[in-house]
DNA sequence: GTTCCTGCAAAGAGTTTGCAGTTCT
DNA sequence: AGAACTGCAAACTCTTTGCAGGAAC
C-alpha cells in the first residue's frame, strides 16, 4: 500500500515504484485519469499547458513512454481515422474493443467476453504467452449511417 | 470477368476497375501478390528497385493508398513492435488475428470464428455497419519463452 | 548531494504534396 | 489528345534525443 494517501492512483502506483513525482508528472497524470476518452499526445499537451504554460512535449511523450513501459497505459492507434497519431487510455480492467466511426470519427467502446476468449484461444492453440490484444473496428454509427 | 487475361489477379481487379496500369503499378502489384507476408512501405520500395532502378518512395506510397481505397490490402500497425511502419497486406478472404512476438518481432497469424463472431456482436449489439475488424495480440512466442 | 527529470532545440522516422514532364488508354 | 501517373525535391507530422540547468528524494 501507498504512503502517499492524497495522490491520485496512478501517482501511488509510480510512487510505490520508487518513481519520482514531479509536478510536471502529477499534472498529466491527473489528466490522464479524469479524462476517460483516448488521448493523442497533442491533446494531453494541450490540456497540460493550460495548468502550466512551461510543459514541454518532450516531457508528454517521456511520461506516456514511463506509464506505457509499467503498464498503466495502453498505446493504441484505433486504425488512424485521423493522421497517424497514437492514442493512450488507462489500462482497463476489462476487455474492450474500440470501434472507429469512419463517417464522424468518434471512438466507441464496447465490451464482449469474446475478447477474453479470443485470447485464450491465442494462448491455448498457439502457446504464445498472450500479453495484450487489440481490438479495432473500422464501421459507420447508427448516425451516420442515416445521413448518408 | 477481365479482358486482361494475363494480368496479375490484383491487376485484373484495378483494370476492371477503369484505373491504370503503369509499369510501376504492375512490379508493385507483382510484389504484393508474391510476398505472403506483410510488407512496409520501405520493404516494399527496396524490392520494387531490385527490377525498377527509379521507382520512387511517393510511387509506392501512393500506390498503397490507391490499393487501401480500392478494399485491396488492408493497412495494419502490427503494434510497433519494430519502429512506427503500417504494415500491408492482401485483403484476406477469412478473419484472422495476428502476433506479434515481443522477443523475436515475428508476426504469426492464428484463424479464428471468433473474430467474426466479434463482427457480428459488435453488428448487433451496437447497430454499427463493420467494414473491418483488426486483431492484434502482443505476445510472447514458445520458442521466446525458452529463451528468457 | 546525487540521481533523475525537465525544457529547449535540433534531429529523426515515416509519409505526403506540388510541380513539370511522361505515359497510358 | 487528354487525363492520369511519375520522379524529384521539399514539406509536413509525429516522435525522439542530446545537453545543460533544475528539482526530487
Amino acid at each position: 500500500m501507498s504512503k502517499h494517501t492524497n495522490e491520485s492512483a496512478l501517482a501511488s502506483k509510480l510512487a510505490d515504484k520508487g518513481i519520482r513525482l514531479t509536478r510536471q508528472r502529477r499534472t498529466l497524470l491527473d489528466i490522464i485519469e479524469t479524462s476517460q476518452g483516448h488521448l493523442h499526445a497533442s491533446d494531453l499537451l494541450t490540456l497540460a499547458r493550460e495548468q502550466d504554460e512551461r510543459i514541454d512535449r518532450a516531457t508528454v511523450y517521456r511520461t506516456l513512454s514511463l506509464l506505457k513501459g509499467q503498464g498503466l497505459v495502453e498505446e493504441l492507434d484505433l486504425l488512424h481515422l485521423d493522421g497517424s497519431e497514437h492514442h493512450y487510455e488507462l489500462k482497463a480492467q476489462t476487455s474492450h474493443v474500440h470501434i472507429g466511426c469512419k463517417g464522424c470519427g468518434r471512438i466507441f467502446e464496447f465490451q464482449s467476453e469474446l475478447v477474453k476468449e479470443l485470447e485464450s484461444a491465442v494462448r491455448r492453440e498457439t502457446g504464445c504467452a498472450v500479453e495484450s490484444v487489440r481490438v479495432e473496428v473500422a464501421a459507420w454509427c447508427p448516425e451516420c449511417r442515416k445521413r448518408q
